[in-house]
DNA sequence: CAGCCGTCGTAGACGGTGTCTACCTGCGGT
DNA sequence: ACCGCAGGTAGACACCGTCTACGACGGCTG
């Protein structure tokens, strides 16, 4: 996306989002990444000073993958808030799902130091996109808008880490988990309408 | 807790746990834990072969605390299931808030390969607790009752993720975990009685 | 045009780690 | 008295992150 997008330092990055999304997290090493971009083992340290840096521009990416599918997702579907806070969801399971080992990493803030590269605030503009759908969606009587906003992401993301695990498969016997993101939806906003 | 309480393979899991809650599972280093136990760098192996399985039996002692503690909160709380339900679930985010290191490690199925010493089963009593509660408190017309417990566990789940990691009280400017904590319990099982 | 200097990548070293293997040692059963 | 084996020791290997000294090269200044 970048300017010089051949840069070293793309390449680098790029061979970790592929090693990240092939073999998870703990196979992405310094050395590994430099090996495929075919440079000796010290060059990537002109980039990334520590492996916390690497990975938190891996996760960078990750975040932007994850946002740019969402607002894709969100072209093709009908104004109604409902609808589309249910398309929204759908695609962030699915993209947990697709890509487990990016989905853990982004939010493993043991190994980001979130403070890098704003790493965190990489995450805000899709909750964005998120509180300002609940705030449509939203019924007088609910919780203010940012906190239902927080408690209906909270509730995907369990439902994406806890699906991903294996937990709630095991728990509910459950074979997919539309369900349990209706119930998730029908909780926070009310019963779908017809 | 076993017989042989004192038994190297007990002091090994021991001096895990308190490195993994003192300084995350980073820490946890088969070499360092031998170290700890004062006993040569091989010999956790004769317990532990693989680094997987000391961090799967010290994942397994952080399910056995959470769910005693779940319990021992349970014993001093009134037989009303929504009062016992908000209990269990401030006791489930003061865990993960307290015990950052481990709650981290509980879930990371990339590096507990779950099936390992049945770990994921481990999770299940605590499940099954929420579930009999949260069956007692549904409504005929919420979601069947395990769909309801497994949202409702999710939701939990998600907001002790996100919260540890800074993005909720970011995102939702929120400066204490009791608004999403509430706003969750009202969502899956209705408004909470005066 | 010559020379300098900063950028970028190389190459080697160090300590730490997981894992494998050969070995020792002491105790229980025959 | 002996053997066998569980349980711990010790060394090796490859890999890793990190640090450091060093080369190569290109653009600026004189």
């Amino acid at each position: 996306m970048d300017a010089d997008e051949t840069g070293l330092r793309a390449r680098l990055v790029a061979a970790g989002v592929d090693l990240v999304l092939r073999e998870g997290q703990s196979a992405v090493s310094l050395r590994e990444i430099a090996r495929r971009a075919g440079v000796s083992h010290g060059a990537p340290r002109r980039y990334f000073p520590t492996h916390v840096d690497l990975l938190s521009a891996i996760a960078r990416e990750g975040f932007a993958d994850l946002t740019a599918r969402v607002e894709r997702t969100l072209r093709d579907v009908d104004p109604d808030p409902r609808t589309r806070l249910t398309a929204l969801a759908r695609t962030y399971l699915d993209f947990a799902a697709a890509h487990r080992g990016m989905f853990e990493l982004m939010f493993r803030h043991d190994l980001l130091d979130s403070g890098r590269l704003r790493l965190r605030e990489t995450s805000l503009p899709l909750f964005a996109v998120l509180a300002d759908l609940v705030a449509q969606a939203r019924r007088p009587t609910d919780a203010p808008a940012a906190v239902l906003a927080g408690a209906l992401w909270a509730n995907l993301h369990g439902i994406a880490q806890l699906w991903a695990w294996g937990s709630l498969p095991l728990a509910t016997g459950a074979t997919d988990d539309d369900a349990l993101l209706r119930a998730a939806l029908d909780a926070h906003l009310g019963p779908a309408p017809a």
